[in-house]
DNA sequence: CTTGGAATGTCAACAACACTGACATAAAAT
DNA sequence: ATTTTATGTCAGTGTTGTTGACATTCCAAG
């Protein structure tokens, strides 16, 4: 099990139950502020978190299918199309056809859309760079090597297929 | 608006849109996953998450009161209630009016809500583990940088707090 | 002792967001 | 021609959060 643990002394000492305690309500009080700054937002918009998070992810990959989009968040179609008709309602949203396999309906922010996406953005991201530049590129890099690995496959594989996506054009 | 930090070098890298986006996501997918196998244990008993939040901090702070519990979780008495009560009716919760101040209910777990704590929390515990155990020790110290750097000053207090109480009898 | 306020409990109504199940439509695939 | 896939929609339900209103209990101050 142990690689190269010798005296299992206090080289797995990060891994007693009351570290990894310490990790969980690390994990549970950070996110429970996380989302505070676009919440702030989006209540200005009469939107929730579930729109914020289909704006995201629409803008990150412009064009996604309904049901790839379904597979991202993991959510039912039924919750995400209550979401996504009223983002589409309000002009920020954007349904094509598709033109090979036309029952496809790909999804893109509108310019209202996009100017929301980056107003949300921005808020999230001052929280997040605002602790990375507290803590160091070293521990941003731990940061996330933990967060990956606590991934369950599924959504590593989602998180990744993101990162390969991105600059691609449909 | 683009960070490129060019004077800077790329000592400010870790700092780009384009990295916070992806710190963003992470924390997305990883906690996506994170409460999943709990759920798998609560369902069984007909309990959710908010189940699961009282009981880990009632196991933290024993002898917690009711108003204490509400600041760490961040809900209304009359969630935390509804919550409560069928803990305390399925006899997993125990409550003993203060002492001092018999205004107070003072909340222990009982030995059956001990065992689902440790149920719960074993499960928890594993997908910490493993992730800890894969990334090593200084990654798991930047990964608690990061997200103690991360939170609202209120619920670094609270996290801290917790972390004080540890050991503490009543 | 009386009053005020704090801590708690309870009831009702409501909203966001998830679920399931059932059914409809259009179009691709076989 | 039939099946499968992608999507949309309707109805119902459940968990978890919210407000608002009101009652109870009890400490503490006047």
């Amino acid at each position: 099990m142990a690689t190269s643990n010798r005296s299992t002394g206090e080289a797995l000492l990060f891994l007693t139950d009351e570290q990894l305690r310490q990790g969980i309500e690390a994990m549970f009080f950070a996110y429970r502020g996380f989302p505070a700054d676009p919440d702030r937002i989006l209540d200005k918009y009469g939107y929730g978190r579930a729109h914020h998070r289909a704006i995201h992810f629409i803008n990150c990959v412009p064009g996604t299918t309904v049901n790839n989009l379904l597979h991202i968040l993991g959510v039912t179609k039924q919750s995400l199309n209550r979401v996504l008709r009223s983002l589409i309602e309000d002009g920020l949203v954007e349904v094509q056809v598709g033109q090979k396999d036309r029952r496809e309906r790909h999804l893109y922010l509108t310019e209202t859309g996009q100017s929301l996406e980056q107003e949300l953005s921005n808020a999230q991201r001052a929280r997040m760079r605002s602790a990375y530049r507290d803590v160091g590129a070293d521990a941003v890099s731990g940061f996330r090597q933990v967060l990956e690995a606590m991934m369950d496959p599924e959504m590593k594989r989602a998180y990744w297929k993101l990162r390969d996506n991105e600059g691609m054009d449909k």
